[in-house]
DNA sequence: TTATTTTTGAGACTCAATCTCATTAAAGGA
DNA sequence: TCCTTTAATGAGATTGAGTCTCAAAAATAA
């Protein structure tokens, strides 16, 4: 965890912000499961633990998260943003079983090599992507 | 335009729903342009034009549309949804450029084949896919 | 300790989209 | 044609994720 607390501060370092409990609060629940959960999620999980911190600090913190590359934001189309820690953790797309909700993560190399070339004849400069597989799952079919 | 009346009475006629003039107007009007436009820009293009049709009927007809293949669904990330018809277009991804906004669309026979190898190997069926590059176009970088 | 600056939180607000329900229009008889 | 039934429409209310406001609280500087 120690490592998390410093990712934490140097971030808000990098903002110019001040280092508070309830931006710890949010980052610690973040990092404590591998699932994508939208703000609301992360919110409420808070706040049944018992700790105090507001919606509004939830999603502020949140974005600044997003914004130093610590907490991945993703758009998985039930209009509601979802979000993932990026500790040990590679680039990934994502698989989303539209039956039972589950996500899976990929990554193809070939993939991102083809995506490549084809910015290159559109003469496009990728700042990054979006790839997701929607069906249903081994256990849905 | 015959063919595309014929189109909107069939997909109406699949759901059991009647035909109405709001709801040729609507189909009028996405089949009036390749772009990508939102409800909205939809519903007030048809209200500049003089025609009558509600905000409440819009959203409705073009839910129907997409539900019977003649119009595409897209999600661009800007909260809010996209529309292409799809007279005369084959299967395509998108290209979006972060600056001017252009979007061009590209397809891939090696990408489709190597996301269905990825999907064998999840033993995943797979419905639809999402595929987006987002950056500078040529003319923007 | 006091002064200054930033952060927090409660709730108001936004915006795309959906829902409600009274009114209007279409379809199917007689 | 007129009448009955059923569906569609439209104005405005509502929803829900997310953002904004601003007074109070907390952190930092003097």
């Amino acid at each position: 965890m120690a490592t998390n607390i410093q990712l934490l501060k140097d971030s808000l370092q990098n903002e110019g912000l001040r280092y508070t409990s309830q931006r710890q609060i949010v980052w610690d629940e973040i990092c404590k499961t591998d699932d994508h959960r939208d703000a609301e999620e992360i919110y409420f999980t808070i706040k049944q633990s018992g700790k105090k911190v507001s919606r509004a600090t939830v999603y502020r913190t949140i974005d600044v998260l997003v914004k130093n590359n610590l907490v991945r934001k993703l758009k998985l189309g039930d209009g509601r943003n979802r979000y993932e820690n990026k500790l040990d953790r590679g680039h990934h797309d994502h698989i989303v079983c539209i039956q039972c909700g589950k996500i899976d993560e990929f990554m193809d190399e070939n993939i991102e090599k083809l995506q490549d070339e084809i910015a290159k004849k559109y003469q496009f400069k990728i700042v990054r992507h979006i790839h997701q597989l929607f069906g249903l799952c081994r256990d849905c079919r």
